[in-house]
DNA sequence: CCGGTAAGTTAGAGCGCTCCAATAATCCTC
DNA sequence: GAGGATTATTGGAGCGCTCTAACTTACCGG
């Protein structure tokens, strides 16, 4: 004899009003074919007239599963992610899974508590995404939770059944410098990133690129941040370095490259005439009509789709081996450069 | 009885192992002050050893709360989402809440659906970000579980129990043309945003004080986007409308005013020498140097632990008297504004 | 018209936790 | 060292749902 005195109504109440057992309301609830029109049709109208929503928490307790997966990553309001999240949400929407966000940044504490929350909410699936830092905690989450890792980390840890989703940095590298050697450019430089996931075949791209087309190599060192662009590019257009100035500079990424466009305005060089300048992701930043930067496009949200797919499938099937899959970037073309003068 | 067999230890299991009841547990892990130092240790340890987490889901379902709250909003991506979050959720967590980010572009189901499943889900509180769009769903939501609109809704709404937090649009458009006035200008423009609970006031407030002043309004249309500030600025600028081109201009936020700022250079116009720049948000966008525009600053962060604080004390408090708090913005003066030339 | 099968419905035992009421152990105080 | 007041500990009844196994009917051919 349940009370429904208080607040929301239970099965127990829209049973009791259909004139039927819970467990009949349950099977209606979760449309089981095996229900009498009759039968059905009470209880929908009971439900309608009590607004009846069921109990998320007391579901999940009695299912023993939570459609719900997990998306870690390092900061939201970097545009890389917010694609990915364009691309990955749908798809896991249509897979009937609710998503949980956990921001590094913005929950300060991604190190191991939010892991743990994931964990203790129990989440059915774990996406890794970008390059957050890899706790103990995320590891022995991914460990024992289906997991796809996208865009950073994974390839480097490598864990038995973990899919693995990442933008071929090197290819995107391969490409911008190839496009400014195509516009007749002899000296170019790189800025560098960071020495991460990310960062690194980047820079080995372009290494590989410029070494493959018989061209010197330039490496100015950068932090992935506006301020390191612009001090690196500085330096670089300076003339420091005697007369040899590069004529384009193929920055780790749009903030750097955005600081290099700083750079060139600040010492009177200018973009495109006398400077090429690419980036890498292809921001909204780089959309900017102020900006207008050539960029690398990861595909961000191709990814965050593939992701999505990928997870689905792990979670129907927990022990398959570990995939791991590269995507190809694209070129975008715009006003930061052009021909060599 | 149970069956510790498979998977993860419950309480079950951790009692056994310390050799005590699973109510004693439960208050070891409440720290309850009622508990001898002697078993609490032993169980502590038993904890410990078997790496026990309780089940979030089961929590939830005993306690009749979750201690989570939902936090609605339209567009992480906009950095002034991302602000009021740095601000929002250091304070909640420290009051013991965790976070669920609902995101209306991600999850492009908003009007219904997310804000359902937030109440589903059993959310101590709401918070109402932006100027999200009211649904039916919202409002049911926002009447029955303590909430707070914070920077946009809820101004114009008025539901009897939830707190309003608001930036004083108004003053800050004040601010800025002021700001300008100042500067000796005296043909100053607005590109208006949407007439929404954010651009209304902003354009308001830029009547006010150019009124006030004695100068003559000219507002041109905008919606908030780079193109549309690049639009408006070219029809201010190309001097369709004869001599009387404005040496300022007061744009609604800062993606316009990197519109127009893209417009000027487009025209020839120098940026301040010849046109000063104000925007609205203080956005990233603003502090980059190659834009570096002349902003007002709406506090979001400090906006963020205000709705925080009031958020939490409406939890205790479901029935106090809503209250309506404006917070005073601040002007960020940068490299787009100067001297009238 | 009876046993057998299918279709529809239901009781009831959990899921893992909280919390209250009841019990057991301990501590005083006289 | 008995009686009462604390202080610790525990049993057990939920929380609102799912899911299996058992129970009703209804149907049908022989």
């Amino acid at each position: 004899m349940a009370s429904p005195d208080t607040g929301r109504p239970t099965l127990e109440t829209v049973a009791a009003r259909a004139g039927v057992s819970r467990s009949l309301v349950s099977l209606v609830l979760r449309d089981s074919p095996k229900v009498s029109p009759a039968r059905r049709e009470a209880v929908l109208r009971a439900v309608a007239e009590l607004g009846y929503r069921p109990n998320e928490a007391a579901r999940r307790l009695a299912e023993r599963r939570s459609r719900t997966v997990g998306v870690l990553l390092n900061d939201m309001r970097q545009p890389w992610f917010a694609d990915m999240l364009d691309g990955l949400t749908p798809v896991l929407h249509a897979g009937g899974k609710h998503i949980l966000l956990g921001d590094g940044r913005i929950d300060r504490m991604m190190d191991e508590t939010l892991t743990w929350s994931f964990v203790d909410l129990g989440v059915d699936g774990l996406v890794l995404a970008g390059s957050i830092p890899m706790s103990q905690a995320i590891v022995e989450a991914a460990s024992t939770i289906p997991t796809v890792a996208v865009g950073g980390r994974g390839l480097d840890l490598d864990l038995p059944r973990v899919d693995v989703l990442a933008n071929d940095n090197h290819l995107g590298a391969t490409l911008a410098v190839r496009h400014l050697i195509e516009f007749g450019h002899i000296r170019i430089a790189h800025i560098c990133g960071l020495p991460s996931i990310a960062g690194l075949p980047r820079m080995h791209g372009y290494q590989d690129t410029m070494r493959a087309a018989g061209l010197e190599a330039h490496i100015e060192a950068g932090d992935m941040s506006e301020e390191g662009g612009y001090r690196a590019a500085v330096r670089l257009l300076s003339g420091s370095r005697g007369a040899a100035r590069p004529t384009a500079i193929f920055a780790a990424n749009d903030l750097t490259c955005v600081g290099a466009l700083s750079a060139a305005a600040a010492l009177g060089v200018r973009v495109p005439e006398e400077l090429s300048l690419v980036g890498f992701d292809n921001s909204t930043l780089a959309r900017l009509r102020a900006l207008w930067l050539t960029s690398v496009d990861g595909a961000a949200q191709e990814l965050g789709r593939q992701a999505a797919r990928m997870l689905l499938a792990r979670i129907d099937h927990p022990d398959a081996p570990g995939e791991t899959r590269l995507t190809s970037p694209r070129l975008e073309v715009r006003g930061s450069s052009g021909p060599v003068p």
